[in-house]
DNA sequence: CTCACCTGTGTGACATTGTCACAGACTGCA
DNA sequence: TGCAGTCTGTGACAATGTCACACAGGTGAG
C-alpha cells in the first residue's frame, strides 16, 4: 500500500500507463503493491522458481542471466528504470518455471504486486496490458538478437561493440573488469583479455585494471 | 470468412481456446479470418516486414529461423498444430518489424486474422487473451534454451540431442541432411559430417545419404 | 613496514569449432 | 549411358574455449 505522494509521483514517472489511468486502477495498483529495496548483488528470481510476484523497476538495474556448468554466464538483458522483471510475468501466465537468474547489479528500488492483480488487470486495463505485452515482445527479440550476435558475430567483433556501447558519454573509457565483460558476452575471461591485448597492441585502446581507455576513436570504431 | 462446418470443426479441434467461447466471438472470429494454403517452401514471414496479420497454423509446420551474413543459419523454433506464428503477434503488439524469417517446411494450413483483431480480442476476450500470452511467454522461455543450448552446450552433445529427438518413434533412424542438422543447430555443414564421422568411427550410428541410423541406441544415449 | 591474501590480468598448450577449397559419391533424369 | 545437381568427406588453417599456472597491484593484519 503506497499513501506517499512524492513516492506516487515518482512511480507515474517511471510507469507512463499510470498516466491517465482510471481512478479506480490506480488506487488498487498503490493499494495492492509495495516498494522493496535491493541490495547490489541481491538475487531477484531465481532459476527453476515459481514467480508469485512481478517487480517493476523504480530505480537501479538488474541483469538477467545464464549460468553453464562451468561457470560461464551470459546476459539476456538488463532491466531499468520503468521496466519491470517480465520473465516474471512471462511465468505468471504461462505457469513455467523462471529459466535464469535475475540479479541487482546496483541497489534496486521496485514496486512489487501479486500474481494474481497482474491476470486481473490484464483483463480489465488496457493501458496496462499493453505495458506487459510490448514488455514481453521486446524481450523475445532482444533474446532472438542474441542468439544472432553469440551464433553470427565473431568476438572481436562484440567486444568492440560492447565496449563502445559501454564508454563513458565522451566514448573514451569503459569501466568493467574483463569478467565482467565475458560474463555479459558468455565468453571466458581468457578470451576477453587476450582480444583486448590485440585491440592494445593495435593501438586503439589502454588496458588498466578494472577499466579500458579507448584512444583511437575512429579506428576502433571500425573495428566495431 | 468460414462457413464450412467441418473446416469449423477442424479449428476447434486445432485451437482448444474456441471451445466455450461466447458465441459472438466464435461468430466474429470465423468471420474475420480466412484459410490460406502454403506450399514448402514458401516464406511466411520476412525478416525486418511489418506484419498485418496473425496465422494460426492448422496443419503442417513452419521454422522460424535466423540467418547470418556468411549464409549460415539457425532455428529458433518451429510453429506446428494449435500454434502460431507469434512472433508476428509480438511484432503485431509491440510494433516492432519481425527479427527473423519463417518458412513453410511442409505444405501448411493456415488461418489467418488481420491485426487489428488480435488486438480487440486481446481486450475482450480472456481465453484468446490467455491463448497469446502464454504462447508468447513459450516462445520466450523457448529462445532462452537456444541460447543456453548454443553458448554453454558441446556441439557433439547437441548433435546427438538432435538426433534423438528427430528420430522415428523406435529412436533408430533419423531422415534429415547434414546440412539441416547444421542449420537447425546454428554451424555449419563440415561440422555435422565431422562430428557423425566420430559417431559412425565409434560405432554408434550408421551413416546413409539422407539419413541416419543409430545402431547403438544405449551408449548413443549416453552422448546426449 | 612487511607479509599473506585476494582480485585482476597475462600466457602457453591444447581441444573444439568454424571456414575454405576441393574431391568424390550418389541420384534422378535426359 | 552420361550429365547435372545434391550430398558427403577431407585437410589445412583460423577463431574460440579450456586448463594450468604465473605474476602484478592493492589491502588489511600483524
Amino acid at each position: 500500500m503506497i499513501k506517499d505522494l512524492t513516492v506516487q509521483t515518482q512511480l507515474k514517472s517511471a510507469f507512463p500507463f499510470l498516466s491517465g489511468a482510471p481512478a479506480h486502477f490506480l488506487t488498487a495498483f498503490f493499494e495492492s503493491g509495495s516498494i522493496v529495496q535491493l541490495e547490489k548483488g541481491s538475487h531477484i528470481c531465481l532459476e527453476g522458481r515459481e514467480c508469485t510476484h512481478l517487480a517493476l523497476v523504480v530505480e537501479g538495474s538488474a541483469r538477467v542471466y545464464k549460468i553453464g556448468e562451468n561457470g560461464r554466464e551470459i546476459t539476456l538483458y538488463r532491466v531499468g528504470f520503468g521496466e519491470s522483471c517480465i520473465l516474471t510475468a512471462s511465468c505468471i501466465l504461462s505457469s513455467l518455471p523462471f529459466p535464469a537468474f535475475a540479479v541487482a547489479e546496483t541497489p534496486v528500488t521496485a514496486f512489487v504486486i501479486p500474481a494474481s492483480k497482474v491476470r486481473v488487470w490484464l483483463a480489465e486495463w488496457s493501458a496496462w496490458r499493453e505495458y506487459v505485452f510490448s514488455l514481453v515482445a521486446q524481450r523475445l527479440t532482444n533474446v532472438i538478437s542474441v542468439v544472432e550476435e553469440v551464433v553470427f558475430r565473431r568476438m572481436d567483433e562484440r567486444i568492440a561493440n560492447y565496449l563502445q556501447s559501454h564508454s563513458t558519454p565522451d566514448g573514451t573509457r569503459v569501466s568493467a573488469t574483463h569478467q565482467e565483460i565475458a560474463s555479459d558476452l558468455g565468453t571466458s575471461r581468457e578470451v576477453v583479455s587476450r582480444i583486448l591485448k590485440d585491440f592494445e597492441s593495435d593501438g586503439l585502446v589502454r588496458i588498466a585494471r578494472g577499466s579500458i581507455e579507448i584512444i583511437d576513436i575512429k579506428h576502433f570504431a571500425q573495428r566495431a
